[in-house]
DNA sequence: CTTACCATGTAAGGCGTTACATGATTCA
DNA sequence: TGAATCATGTAACGCCTTACATGGTAAG
């Protein structure tokens, strides 16, 4: 019944590379930032119990004076892994919160409705930026792993999104205000 | 520090006009699909809540056979509702199963990944295509009630990001395809 | 007469967040 | 020496979903 995505985020992760939770909850901030998030009080449960499964596991590094619990994924993860990604997306959950006070706009008035609007716009540009800047950064690394060009699509996803959002704003603002 | 945002889903609804709970999940799963989702299991407590806090009042239908529960947002409910809406949204929470697949394409590999992509097209050419005649529909009852403006809004954000769904898969496609 | 839709709810449980708690290390 | 960052975890609680439970009404 149960979704559990985060097995799988934290598993996808590592099947990239050994990790510890901290570095886990790092890259979801900066990598998988724009369409996903988790936060530590869900990170290291999720870690303790993947490695209590099996599908991962756990060694001590103790070169520095802390001891860092380090991460790998098992085969038996790697399936569990694989297995998840071959199942076709059943569950795109979009809860978008500017949607619903645009939609709601009648109440809240016009100037409400524009003052969101140009908050979007702002938020998408520095978006952007990021990914505009993702972009050139993953060009041109490509060829050292195969697995950035995967990165390299949802970055262009991204991209491709977020234009659209700001096409979206010039068009608002236009049916708000011409009459 | 709680968001409840069915709350302001529901007042907003109501503020249109009146509903039963039954209606008001049919009203979500048809004009807010899009971009959000709620089950009976939420709607009814909800409901209830508000009535004890003052936001919308019941009322019972005992023209049909069964007694229907129709519910109203009272002032204090639109005073409530409007706070909400005055604030700019801190929140877009994007949980894109689909971007997860992508970027993780390196372990399930570039056919799995291109049926992802073909399975996202399929579904985004169907959702835009209901968005395309919800609009014509939109537009041709533009002028009976000042709300359908803004519900107009959100159809033409749907739009324009369906469209950027639809050109980045065949991108996606000549980027895996190509070499 | 049966299927689809109208209509209302509860119970259990899952997933995840925020807040709390603690402490080492690095750099200016 | 103080701030930022590295690092790990727990406790409380909140929101929501799924599954269950029940029955009326309309149309073919």
């Amino acid at each position: 019944m149960t979704e559990r995505k985060l097995d799988y985020v934290i598993l996808g992760l590592l099947s990239h590379e050994d990790m510890t939770g901290y570095e886990i909850k790092h890259r979801i901030d900066t990598a998988l930032k724009y369409f996903w998030k988790a936060s530590y009080g869900s990170i290291y449960p999720t870690l303790n119990s993947l490695v209590e499964r099996g599908f991962a596991v756990k060694r001590e590094d103790n070169e520095t004076a802390r001891t860092k619990q380090i991460y790998s994924v098992t085969l038996k993860g790697r399936e569990y892994l694989r297995e998840w990604l071959n199942v076709p997306v059943v569950n795109d959950e979009l809860r978008y919160e500017t949607l619903l006070k645009l939609f709601f706009g009648n109440e809240s008035g016009r100037d409400t409705v524009l003052g969101h609007i140009s908050d979007l716009r702002e938020r998408t540009r520095s978006s952007l930026d990021e990914l505009l800047t993702a972009e050139k950064v993953l060009m041109g690394i490509l060829d050292d792993d195969p697995a950035h060009k995967y990165y390299l699509l949802t970055v262009r996803f991204g991209i491709r999104s977020y234009r659209a959002y700001l096409d979206f704003c010039d068009e608002a603002e236009k049916m708000l205000t011409e009459e």
